[in-house]
DNA sequence: AGTATCACGTGATACT
DNA sequence: AGTATCACGTGATACT
């Protein structure tokens, strides 16, 4: 429907310089002319609208870890808090300084099986789903991990608080010589 | 250009039940036929690719704080690495159930002054880098503090380590019973 | 030729 | 009427 919207933009019209007076023509080559600028106003609203978002996207892809684009990465279960503190996990390398995909090439090898996929939008989107939601666990994690240590200094600190300054643990600082009753 | 490439599609012709042999005719046809089911294929192709996206976004958007996403947000800068321990900070509140914007309606107030601004693409996208930035920022800061309570636990503790168990821990445990040598 | 990617322009729609 | 949002279809393009 609405095939009559292509018409070739009049400007086969507007040249033919006679500029004749007739009212209808007239009409409608002002009509024509507001379509016009309208048509372009709103494509360049929504060419902003799109660079902001790629911009965005693009600036997400700095911010995930690299070893999180390269590699095939099996979509880890959301539940694998137990891996959290796994040495040779994805985060926190440096995340300032990454991207770049230089790849030297020398053979025209598959970009598969050379691991680098060029960054998908939708590839990017998906990494930050799951950075944030390793992100999140870590957070967790550390919190505990956080609270632990803090009840357990508390342990050695709390005679300090309610008694001066806690002799017990500088003797376990000096423990050489301490006595002890079983 | 290219202003030849809305024909509409020849059905008007096809249900000429004719059928008539000019080859001509049906050689239109059947590229006619082509480049249908080219171009369905295609969108078909392309509505994928946006709803994953689309799909992606909206999941980045239950990911991040609703805090987050209602008030104006003054765009915190880089850099505020003083504030992350600030106790009315936007994360970790809960993260799991949040979104659903429901906003009981009474007076026609603008969106602008009840602060719900209903969630562009750009601004979950915005947001999503923000809250990267600002959990990563969050999880340094937490392994530095919990290096440095690593650290003073290990003044008291590596005297255990040298000696066999801890027994003055046990005792510092059980604190209100001890006996202390002034 | 099939299956992806992307940017673009456009109509529908909403708020100002 | 201006300034946004969105989904959609389409051509260009790439890899298989």
């Amino acid at each position: 429907m609405t095939s009559l919207k292509d018409r070739p933009s009049s400007s086969s019209l507007r040249d033919e310089k006679g500029m004749n007076g007739d009212p209808v023509t007239k009409q409608a080559i002002l009509a024509n002319e507001k379509r016009r600028r309208r048509r372009e106003s709103h494509n360049a609203v929504e060419r902003r609208r799109r660079d902001n978002i790629n911009e965005k996207i693009s600036e997400l892809a700095t911010l995930i870890p690299e070893c999180m684009l390269d590699p095939s990465a099996p979509v880890s279960s959301p539940t694998a808090t137990d891996e959290i503190f796994n040495p040779n996990n994805p985060a926190l390398s440096d995340s300032t300084a990454s991207q770049a995909k230089k790849e030297t090439s020398e053979e025209p090898t598959t970009p598969l099986e050379a691991g680098v996929v060029k960054a998908n939008k939708g590839m990017i989107l998906r990494k930050s789903v799951e950075y944030i939601r390793y992100l999140q666990q870590l957070v967790s994690a550390q919190a505990n991990r956080n609270r632990e240590l803090e009840q357990a200094l508390s342990v050695y600190r709390e005679v300090d608080d309610d008694e001066g300054p806690c002799r017990r643990c500088r003797v376990c600082a000096g423990a050489d010589t301490y006595t002890y009753v079983q």
